[in-house]
RNA sequence: GGCCCGUUCGUCUAUCGGCUAGGACGCCAGGUUUUCAUCCUGGUAAGAGGGGUUCGAUUCCCCUACGGGCUA
């Protein structure tokens, strides 16, 4: 008997070729639209991109000739993505919802769903890839980047569980985008020349200060710039008895007061603001654009400096706390006292950089051979061994 | 009160008789991107007001208004 298959159809091109391509290996295919969504208010374009989308999926089910079925979950969505996203940024953190969709909805409330249909596996249209080891005796599921460099997806994947990551499929990851493309349209899919979707999956491209107005009420406040030459960048570096306490040292943010630059401009509410971002403050003037170093959502305040190469934009060490450290290699945690070398990234698609994990009693540090720009909170982390990601967490 | 300097796109400024008034930042629009951002391309927009001189005035002269400085 064939093993079944759910498939996460959700009217894109990737998914449609995903499900193709199982149906060609012999599964037996069903294919399930999420509905997670639909309150268009906040969206930039696209009147009801959902009921278009939901449209494609089924016809490209009829086309395969699969069995096909909506699901509403948009109660789950809201309730573990959308609430947390608030609490995030009220916190003046910047959360990453598709990291959390994937964990708490696809590969978690839908994973169920099909499994109660009888389902082996879930497929999904991620650019990634996953292959099994044996290790002592013991089944291990590795996240592999996906073939096509510039379409990897694995970071959006970097909090799954073994658990979740046995039971799924990954039908697109070993090609490439043209390839993908080329597929659906040698079978006439009709998603073939659709453009990817961008912004928020299941959402679309929002406007951020007016879809988090719905909770976070605006509220005035102060820019301020504070000047490369500060003497805050040139104190002087204590010594540390330990590779710890320089950890600890170079994690820590700065704690910037109003003294520690002029005030240049106003803004609406220091929690919609994300750091080194550039656009939004209207401040002009300047002779390098202004970006944000950081935000104190406690006074309301937003701090700035000029250009990219800014001293408050840099860091070389980030610290993720142990409530916020996820191992998919489990096998691979490092102890206490412990350090790892690997590739790291704070942002999709930011090209890996090389770092040291280290390992301490309350989480990790995870140290940069170059500073990084920008690092935000709230924010995922996620280490790479080769193409394997091996771990994540949330940058605090 | 007397004398001198300055007033140009939203902002900071470049032009010193030929201007379709240039740039940067902002803003807007596209593009890249299944997070937030970043990034790329394009667009918008100005010589305080009035009167002269001149073929032609942002550029020269005069007056008015508003800033800044020296001197009483």
């Amino acid at each position: 008997m064939n093993k079944r298959v759910v498939v996460g159809l959700s009217g894109g091109v990737d998914s449609s070729v995903a499900a193709y391509l199982l149906k060609e290996q012999g599964y037996e295919v069903i294919g399930l639209f999420m509905k997670n969504w639909h309150d268009d208010s906040v969206t930039i374009s696209d009147e009801c991109p959902w009921l278009e989308d939901s449209n494609d999926a089924m016809l490209v089910a009829n086309k395969l000739d699969i069995p096909f079925q909506t699901v509403d979950l948009s109660e789950q969505y809201k309730e573990r993505i959308v609430d947390y996203m608030f609490n995030e940024y009220e916190k003046g953190r910047t959360p990453n919802p598709d990291v959390l969709c994937n964990r708490e909805i696809k590969f978690d409330v839908f994973m169920k769903i099909a499994l109660d249909l009888g389902a082996d596996y879930v497929a999904t249209g991620h650019y990634c890839r996953k292959s099994t080891i044996e290790k002592d005796g013991k089944e291990i599921h590795q996240l592999l980047a996906g073939k096509d460099d510039n379409k990897d997806q694995s970071y959006f994947l970097c909090q799954l569980s073994q658990d979740q990551l046995a039971k799924a499929l990954f039908p697109v990851g070993e090609l490439l985008k043209p390839e993908v493309r080329a597929i659906a349209k040698e079978q006439d899919l009709i998603t073939a020349d659709k453009k990817d979707s961008q912004g928020l999956c299941f959402i679309g491209k929002v406007r951020l200060p007016e879809f988090l107005q719905q909770q976070l009420k605006p509220k005035e406040g102060v820019i301020v710039e504070v000047e490369k030459s500060n003497q805050i960048y040139n104190q002087t570096q204590p010594n540390f008895n330990n590779k710890l306490e320089e950890l600890d040292y170079l994690s820590q943010k700065k704690n910037y007061a109003l003294s520690d630059g002029k005030v240049v401009g106003k803004h609406q509410g220091a929690h919609y603001f994300t750091k080194g971002q550039r656009k939004g403050l209207a401040v002009g003037g300047t002779v390098e654009p202004l970006f944000v170093i950081e935000t104190d959502v406690n006074e309301n305040v937003i701090y700035t400096g000029q250009g990219k190469n800014h001293p408050g934009l840099l860091r070389n060490v980030l610290f993720v706390s142990n409530d916020e450290l996820h191992w998919i290699r489990e096998d691979l945690a490092i102890n206490e006292g412990e350090t790892m070398q690997v590739k790291a990234r704070i942002r999709y698609r930011q090209p890996l950089q090389d770092a040291t994990l280290h390992k301490v009693d309350s989480g990790l540090y995870v140290e940069f051979n170059e500073a990084q720009s920008a690092i935000t909170e709230g924010q995922f982390v996620a280490w790479y061994l080769g193409e394997e990601l091996v771990g994540s967490g949330v940058i605090s």
